[in-house]
DNA sequence: GGTTGACCTGGAGTGCACTCCAGGTGCGAT
DNA sequence: ATCGCACCTGGAGTGCACTCCAGGTCAACC
């Protein structure tokens, strides 16, 4: 069970401190493991609930949404049922997001095009 | 040469009257022409600029690097080896965020099924 | 002629997600 | 022992992109 430093989970998760200690103020983030000095060490399980984070932050989930799949999974096995309709709702916002893009890089297309053709 | 009123221009772009307002102050939006009694009344090619403008903001694009998009347009036809690099740029980064949103999307895709698996 | 409703202006306020700061602790190296 | 450094806390500040508000104008309809 190896535990890591602040700057390490920095390094391994791409969130800089200041965000972690954010993420723990707001409950995002279950109290985090301190040493004898009062520092943050943080366990191999943190590590992969924030590799999720980053996951649900970067395709566009609010923090109060992922705070409520935080509550679902802090409750237990019970909620398993209501995290699979959380993550499918947002997969269907994701999978929006990807189609709008993809329609939008069309058109930027296109406008590359029309500039090509006019010079 | 039809014009449009504000709740036209509204209905038809998506943007709200606040940020159609907003654009213009900020000149993001040329002057738009006004009434006698001084309400705006936006042209054709008001509309087709908003169009574009929707599309960069929907792919990310920040407000200051429209604005620098909009004065290259103003500037005149010579720009437009500036406006086609700088389209391309956005390109490139429109398409790192639909490669970034497939692959959360696999990533949640696999929590589901794990999820679905515990069940 | 009064009321409604769409619109106007300048400027203040909002929400989100951090990000920074002051002042302090503890530990390993010189 | 004292220096530098990584870390701590509570709380204030930031940046972005709007969004809202107060107070006013004007035209049209009853």
């Amino acid at each position: 069970m190896s535990v890591y430093t602040p700057a390490e989970v920095v390094e391994e998760t791409g969130f800089t401190i200041d965000t972690l200690r954010y993420y723990e103020k707001i409950g995002l983030l279950e109290r985090v493991d301190r040493n004898a000095a009062g520092q943050r060490r943080f366990s191999e399980e943190d590590i992969g609930w924030l590799g999720m984070l980053r996951c649900l932050r970067d395709t566009g989930m609010p923090i109060a949404t992922m705070l409520r799949f935080a509550e679902l999974v802090r409750a237990g096995d019970h909620t398993i049922p209501e995290r699979i309709e959380l993550l499918e709702e947002h997969d269907r916002t994701v999978q929006a997001q990807i189609g709008n893009l993809v329609e939008r890089q069309h058109y930027i297309h296109h406008k590359i095009s029309y500039y090509r053709s006019v010079l």
